[in-house]
DNA sequence: CTGGGGATGGGGCCC
DNA sequence: CGGGCCCCATCCCCA
């Protein structure tokens, strides 16, 4: 008995000992849970306290902007005028003063590349202009802007509890297993339907997201090469205005809001860092990098200004990802074997390989122009860096004798985005408007632009009805010469295009092309 | 499906 | 050098 009684005894001390383990350890746990969940909740005040300093500080940038703009006459002049050709298409949408493309175009129109909106307190853009210094390391070349005083939150992440949220006594921000974050310039745009920013928090991933399906933009040909890439050779590099971001989340894309605000951390807390809203997908807006709008805010109607060239890239949609390392998605393009994205990696691409680019650019001018400043996190300075460090070493292979021969009747003008060379400098000039979507030249009964002067007169036929070019063996008229010659066709009964496997002819190229596409596709 | 017309993009050349 | 034209290619729309 007596043993048993020990042996109760032992038993109860035993069970005693491991309900005070199990309950150190149990608070040991919670304790940790709480820490960490802390922890992930003062990263998100965190973000949201970096976001509301940030969109104070755009506002006053809109103030600035705006009170500069006043001042400049010309702008305005600018400015209003293009209010009047986008009086068609371009949208006044809530508060947002911006000028917008039909229902699904997701592009924005300026007349700068600094844009004021007006009429909405929360509405603000901001621009990022790449500044790229010759031969001068690539760090500097991307300019943080920040607030005076404002501190980089990365070295200086003032830890904030929310009401509510446990207390952590001593978390040093600094080493926190926090994530590494990125902060990136965020324009906030309000009742714009097609771009809606739902909320704003860090991003780690910059995605450069195109690859639209051209054909299905009513304006496709003004779409199609949007959102080139900058101009490598340039010194100084475009300009990516309204750097948009689209947080999306578990579906209503406000789950970050609605994580913050859940309760702390408990027993029955589980935490599943990978379905925070930190999970976000990335998800761009197609056709977001509209050149035209840039061009159409530089030129007037049909008219080429040189003055304040740059490159504005509309509306680049950047969305927040996970442990994804910084780069261009070249795998959203799928559908358009021109995509944006792709041009963009292809010219990084080119410029490895390219011992011989010239810096021809119309960019060049851009430093005259007050832009406003970038704001880039260092991952997406490490982006641009790539591509200014490639700018600098194609820059740097040029100067050492690559293409400058004296012959002028060589094709020593390259182009930085393909390498392809003319003759002079004005040809390059325009053929580079091919890889950045410039087009000076609108029409000013229909709002199309393009990117040549002669393009736009022959455009401009289809208004007038002129028809210069007449069929002698009929009476149909073109407005083409083009159109007539193969019209002429008809009347001759040429069919010059054979099909290689079942013989059959067509008149046309593409009308063999489309033959063979349909018949012959398998072989 | 094919053909025809319209429109646009881009290069080259001439004046 | 810039404007203009020619030419070609491609795509879209429609009958």
């Amino acid at each position: 008995m007596a043993g048993n009684s020990n042996g109760m005894v032992f038993h109860t001390q035993i069970a005693s000992i491991m309900e005070v383990l199990a309950n150190a350890a149990v608070a040991e746990i919670c304790k940790v849970v709480d820490d960490d969940y802390a922890v992930f909740r003062l990263e998100i005040t965190q973000s949201r306290k970096e976001n509301r300093a940030l969109r104070r500080k755009l506002l006053e940038l809109k103030v600035t902007r705006e009170r500069v703009l006043a001042s400049r006459p010309s702008s305005i002049k600018i400015l209003d005028r293009y209010r009047g050709m986008a009086r068609g298409e371009g949208h006044v949408t809530g508060g947002h003063r911006s000028f917008v493309k039909p229902a699904g175009h997701n592009t924005w129109r300026d007349d700068q590349p600094i844009t004021v909106d007006e009429g909405s307190g929360t509405s603000t853009q901001q621009v990022i202009m790449i500044e790229s210094a010759d031969a001068e390391a690539a760090g500097p070349e991307v300019k943080q802007e920040r607030s005076e005083g404002e501190e980089d939150p990365w070295h200086s992440r003032d830890i904030q509890t929310v009401a509510g949220a446990p207390q952590v006594a001593t978390e040093d921000p600094t080493t926190t297993p926090a994530q590494p974050r990125t902060r990136r310039s965020i324009t906030e745009v309000s009742g714009t339907p097609n771009s809606i920013l739902k909320s704003e928090t860090d991003t780690k991933t910059l995605t450069v997201h195109t690859g639209s399906d051209h054909r299905s933009d009513p304006e496709r040909l003004g779409l199609r090469r949007l959102g080139c890439p900058p101009a490598p050779g340039s010194e100084y590099l475009p300009v990516f205005q309204q750097i948009q971001k689209m947080v999306h989340s578990h579906g209503d894309g406000n789950a970050l809001d609605t994580e913050v605000d859940d309760p702390s951390c408990s027993y029955a807390t589980e935490m599943d860092p990978g379905n925070i809203s930190l999970d976000l997908e990335r998800q761009t807006d197609q056709s977001k990098w509209d050149w035209n709008q840039y061009s159409s805010s530089v030129y007037s109607e049909g008219c080429l200004d040189k003055k304040g060239e740059v490159i504005v890239v509309d509306e680049v949609t950047v969305k927040v990802e996970r442990d994804v390392p910084p780069t261009w998605n070249a795998d959203s393009h799928q559908g358009d074997g021109h995509s944006q994205g792709r041009d963009f990696l292809d010219y990084r691409e080119s410029l490895e390989t390219n011992p011989n680019v010239m810096t021809h650019s119309p960019l060049h001018s851009l430093r005259d122009c007050d832009l406003v400043s970038t704001s880039m996190g260092h991952s997406d300075s490490h982006l641009f860096d790539q591509v200014l460090n490639s700018n600098d070493r194609a820059r740097a292979q040029a100067q050492g004798g690559g293409a400058t021969s004296g012959n002028s009747k060589e094709k020593r003008f390259l182009c930085m985005f393909c390498n392809k060379g003319f003759s002079c400098l004005q040809k390059v000039e325009i053929h580079q408007r091919v890889h950045t979507g410039e087009k000076p030249y609108s029409c000013n009964q229909c709002e199309k632009r393009f990117s040549r002067q002669d393009h736009l007169k022959r455009h401009q036929r289809v208004h007038t009805g002129e028809k210069p070019y007449s069929c002698t063996q009929c009476h149909m008229r073109f407005a083409q010469a083009g159109h007539l010659k193969m019209h002429l066709k008809v009347h001759t009964g040429e069919r010059q295009f054979a099909c290689t496997h079942c013989g059959k002819r067509f008149s046309e190229r593409s009308y063999l092309k489309i033959h063979q596409q349909k018949k012959h596709s398998t072989l």
